[in-house]
DNA sequence: CAGTGAGCGAGCTTCCGCTTGACTT
């Protein structure tokens, strides 16, 4: 809904957002009607490539069908009013939605008033009502550089992955970016192989003293292997230990600036485990309710008001000796700061009602930006040397004393490397020169671990350090990249493996333990498709998806906005030399869906085992020979072509398999183009639900959910309910819960009605109201 | 939907950035 004041008012201030459009309306007052864009207002057509490349690549806009409602809005109130003011916000889009509402809306470009507003206050609204400017022209044109280039990109890159990979397919800017990232990540983790080290800690306690105030001291290198490590404590087991030198360094610990968009979304995926899509969705709705600031922002800016606020609430909740008001600026590449960092509204306002997952979100958001506030914390750092009599190197002990909490009373910054902290470790007070007992000095196996996979929130960290997308669009482009097939998001559950321990106490003890390892939730893994697509990309486009191409351009866009270039011959010099490549890729390079890996040589048989992308997806196959048929098989989800292992590869080939009988007849296990079936009564079909594997389901499972599929079947054959009074109309079950179905055609139930209770009029008055 | 691994060949798919609703068979 658009705020739209009852009597329009001669004085038209139009901004992108409704929720703004409500607040700056009541600051105005009146004599003024607000009313919003809801974001730009034209774009490219949707089917064709909308620009024309014989005429300085002059861009065709239309309105879209779902923007036509709001701009016969604003052109109405438009039409009414005497003065406007375009107040979209301060950022090259902002400059150019401005733009195309004085093309829709027929204003004069050279006079019509164009106002940011830096804070949402009274006086900063009315200061930028009396002091408009108007309409950097070449703002706008980087705008439309940026628009088009995207486009062609996109538009000419994609038909040629319809060509060589698969139809459907998508390549852009910063998708393709994305998937590159996680195609590279993948590859690490492959070519990494673990190495195995011996880490050495001891626990001291002072001589004359008791066994219970012993602390922690890690020996200064590390162990290649157990022969070392033996030798190692074989010499410390008659040692004597001497602490050598203590230092205390003061140190500080500054608080994490205030929230932009991909830190909210970073720290809510760390603390809450809420994907970046949910981060936004709940963001989103705090918002609309006026609890926080606008949610997509690149800025760590706080207004003047919010940090005075602050500093009162600080003062007020903790004392003075916790206020330190600060100002942070940004750093990160691109960066348009058209809006505030994410804080609360009212930082008066400690809590507030709503759904759980809006509860701890502003919750979070409360505590950083207070925090972000709050005076250092001032931590001791002790760090005690102590050397033993029969060894050249040291054991080093640290131990950090917070001496004044500061920020950390309120809020802590979550890491994503799972290191122990120095934390917490309390050192008895010593003196150099003083004499150490040990009480067990252990050496344990250590395992290198490879890179971890991108997560959505790290990805989208790493994407803003390029520089690549924005606040708005980092959700949509996991969910594209997901949507295309090119990447998965899913749990690996730990692996256990054994590892070796020497224990010194008074001898040498070697023990086994178990450890596991290898867990994680929520990862982002490269399908095949995403590797195959990324490949051809890779060599036939490589600067398209460079980590630096985004930067390159923003470079020129900026030539753009200060007049050194026209945007239109700089669009030129991309553009000659990217068809080029379009064309040469689409006529000179065969037909890409043949790569294949031969994994190695079928036992049995005798015949090739091969990998490859086949009609519905990637799969293994073994060769026939003359007459004889090729046998194929579906890889399993989370297997690639390139790793997967001749082992791998026959177990493919184990179905379908007989399980057993059931009711007389064969139990068959397969797996089709919709995952895993049970096939029995020859044409008896029942599809696996995702949590079995059809590898090693029983058959007492099987049973159990061929007789699950033989109830449902009824239940859904069955109408709920009728009517014996009006047989037409019966209340059959459905996928999304129950429906009314009269004369072949189906009605939804509405959401304050239950189906178990419905009456017939109520059923009829459904339909005759629907069909409206 | 149908439980396989082509060859009759229509017509379609796609980008990035602004912003919010619409609404299932």
């Amino acid at each position: 809904m658009t705020y739209i004041q009852p009597t329009m008012s001669k004085n038209l201030v139009i901004v992108e957002s409704p929720t703004k459009a409500k607040t700056i309306g009541k600051f105005l007052g009146n004599e003024y009607t607000v009313c919003s864009s809801k974001g730009h207002i034209r774009d490219l057509s949707k089917k064709e490539l909308g620009i024309n490349l014989n005429n300085k690549y002059e861009p065709e806009y239309i309105i879209p069908a779902e923007k036509k409602k709001i701009v016969a809005e604003l052109k109405e109130a438009a039409k009414k009013a005497e003065n406007i003011w375009l107040a979209s916000d301060e950022d090259r889009e902002g400059e150019a939605i401005a733009w195309h509402l004085t093309q829709v809306l027929n204003l004069p470009v050279e006079t019509t008033k164009r106002i940011v507003f830096h804070e949402i206050t009274s006086s900063a609204i009315h200061e930028a009502i009396e002091n408009p400017k108007t309409i950097n022209c070449h703002l706008v044109d980087a705008q439309q550089a940026r628009r088009v280039l995207d486009r062609l990109v996109g538009f000419e890159l994609s038909p040629v992955l319809w060509r060589k990979v698969r139809p459907s397919l998508s390549a852009g800017r910063v998708q393709s970016v994305a998937v590159r990232l996680i195609v590279e990540k993948e590859r690490e983790i492959i070519s990494f192989k673990p190495k195995t080290y011996y880490r050495v800690i001891a626990l001291f306690y002072p001589k004359g003293t008791s066994a219970s105030n012993a602390f922690k001291a890690e020996y200064s290198k590390r162990l290649e292997n157990k022969e070392d490590a033996y030798a190692l404590l074989e010499r410390l087991r008659n040692s004597n230990f001497i602490v050598s030198d203590i230092e205390t360094k003061p140190t500080k610990r500054n608080p994490a600036p205030p929230f932009t968009t991909s830190t909210l979304q970073q720290d809510a995926g760390r603390k809450f485990g809420m994907s970046v899509s949910q981060t936004m969705q709940t963001a989103q709705s705090l918002y609309e309710k006026g609890l926080i600031t606008y949610m997509r922002t690149d800025s760590v800016n706080l207004s003047s008001l919010a940090i005075n606020t602050a500093k009162e609430q600080i003062n007020k909740m903790f004392g003075e000796q916790y206020s330190s008001p600060r100002r942070y600026t940004t750093h990160s590449k691109g960066a348009q700061e058209a809006h505030e960092a994410i804080r609360p509204s009212y930082l008066s306002n400690e809590t507030i009602t709503g759904s759980a997952s809006e509860q701890k979100l502003y919750s979070l958001i409360w505590k950083r930006t207070m925090a972000s506030q709050m005076a250092a914390a001032q931590i001791d750092r002790t760090t005690i040397i102590i050397k033993p009599s029969n060894d050249d190197n040291c054991f080093i002990a640290v131990g950090d004393t917070v001496v004044f909490d500061g920020f950390l009373k309120l809020y802590q910054e979550s890491t994503d490397s799972t290191e122990e902290s120095s934390e917490d470790v309390v050192l008895p007070k010593i003196n150099t020169g003083e004499s150490l007992i040990y009480k067990e000095i252990v050496a344990s196996e250590k395992h290198t671990s490879p890179a971890s996979r991108y997560n959505e929130p790290t990805l989208v960290k790493k994407l803003e350090e390029l520089g690549i997308g924005r606040p708005s669009t980092f959700a949509p482009t996991i969910t594209t990249i997901i949507k295309r097939g090119y990447v998965d998001k899913t749990s690996k559950p730990a692996q256990k493996r054994k590892i070796t321990e020497l224990v010194l106490t008074k001898e040498i003890q070697e023990k086994q333990k178990d450890e596991s390892y290898g867990a994680e939730k929520n990862r982002l893994f490269p399908t095949d498709i995403g590797i195959i697509v990324n490949d051809y990309l890779e060599t036939h486009f490589c600067n398209i998806i460079d980590y630096n191409f985004t930067a390159q351009v923003e470079e020129q866009f900026d030539d753009i906005v200060n007049g050194k270039i026209k945007w239109y011959k700089m669009i030129d010099d991309f553009y000659h030399p990217f068809h080029n490549a379009v064309e040469n890729a689409i006529n000179t390079q065969e037909k890409r869906d043949q790569q294949v890996r031969v994994i190695g040589i079928d036992p049995k048989s005798g015949h090739e085992v091969k990998a490859r992308i086949g009609k519905y997806g990637p799969m293994v196959e073994i060769s026939g020979e003359g007459e004889e048929k090729p046998k194929f098989a579906a890889l399993k989800k989370g297997q690639l072509i390139e790793t997967i292992t001749l082992e791998e590869a026959l177990n493919l080939f184990a179905l379908p398999r007989v399980l057993g009988e059931f009711e007389g007849n064969d139990v068959v296990i397969g797996i089709g183009r919709y995952g895993g079936y049970i096939r029995h009564n020859n044409k008896e079909f029942t599809s696996l639900p995702k949590t079995e594997d059809p590898y090693t389901i029983t058959i007492d499972k099987a049973i159990s959910l061929i007789e699950a599929q033989r109830q449902a079947k009824q239940k859904a054959s069955m109408p709920a309910r009728s009517f014996p009074e009006d047989p037409s109309i019966e209340i059959k079950h459905g996928r999304y819960g129950m429906y009314i179905a009269c004369n072949g055609k189906n009605y939804r139930i509405p959401k304050d009605k239950k189906g178990e209770s419905l009456t017939l009029e109520e059923c009829r008055k459904i339909i005759t109201n629907s069909k409206k």
